[in-house]
DNA sequence: TACAATTAATTTGTGCACAATATAAATAGA
DNA sequence: TCTATTTATATTGTGCACAAATTAATTGTA
């Protein structure tokens, strides 16, 4: 092999050594680990994810919500109708400005909260790794995810 | 707050400590990223990664490619239909046992190895991460995935 | 040789995820 | 005030992703 073939091999992508196929594989494996447990509450995880946050911070907009968790209506908007059909949230316009749509969780959503807790205590303990440990991974991540947003 | 309260607080889940969160986003913001680049190849970013694959090893059942990347037929089989009808792939029943489906490139889907290679360099220069840093995560990741796979 | 069990791929149905477009409300400027 | 622009959601269309069920081929076993 001479050096410009060397030099061409070098930079030609190889499934084993791309960082984004192991995040790409990894959400996959989080997938596949929450759904048998959030099914027994009738939740998919990006469902999940949805309650998790107005768990902390009811009563925001579709828009708050997209920020928070990177995604945009077209993808919220079916998802929450889901949520509503299962009466785990409220959806109704803004008064002050009609354009926007509250989101408010209901006595059932609320009372998720605890009764899914024993989800992320199963979670964390499949994953096995300290805190200490998954917090440093997480701002790792974070720091690539937030250079990809900034740039793009 | 008394202390059962400080004790149920910290179990609850919170979407800034969620390290599933954080792979969860960086997927998709990896998506985001590959999306304009492989649109120019006419490609999405799961088409890519079955490219990547092959590139390195032509020839495989669907199966084995499918363990390569811890994908189903049923995610695989409609991808590849498309891949096949692009001119990029063939599809043929194997001979020796005719439940398989041998996936060979066709010449354009070998060229496309050599045309897309600027991709590579372009999400590593936004993602902008040392070789060994980005090594370093990538295992990290992959443990959590790993260990996510056998207890599941 | 029969025929049950296993295996590989496909099909079906549901739910994201996102670009592009549409709709309607609010805001800004002339 | 009138109209152009911007903003927030919703809609449409395409493509994953996966569970469950189906089909067809192979293997195991009596």
């Amino acid at each position: 092999m001479n050096a410009n073939a060397a030099d061409t091999e070098r930079d030609l992508p190889d499934i084993g050594k791309m960082l984004c196929f192991s995040i790409y594989s990894a959400g996959h494996a989080f997938n596949q680990l929450y759904r048998p447990l959030l099914a027994d509450f009738g939740l998919t995880y990006p469902q999940y994810l949805v309650l998790v946050s107005l768990w902390s911070r009811d009563g925001r907009t579709v828009k708050e919500l997209g920020e928070a968790l990177f995604l945009d209506s077209s993808t919220l908007t079916p998802l929450l109708k889901r949520l509503e059909s299962a009466g785990l949230v409220t959806r109704t316009r803004n008064r002050q400005d009609e354009r926007q749509v509250l989101l408010n969780l209901t006595a059932e959503g609320q009372a998720l909260k605890v009764r899914t807790a024993p989800v992320s205590k199963c979670i964390s303990e499949v994953v096995g790794i300290d805190a200490e440990t998954a917090q440093k991974i997480k701002v790792a991540i974070e720091a690539i995810r937030d250079a990809i947003y900034k740039r793009a």
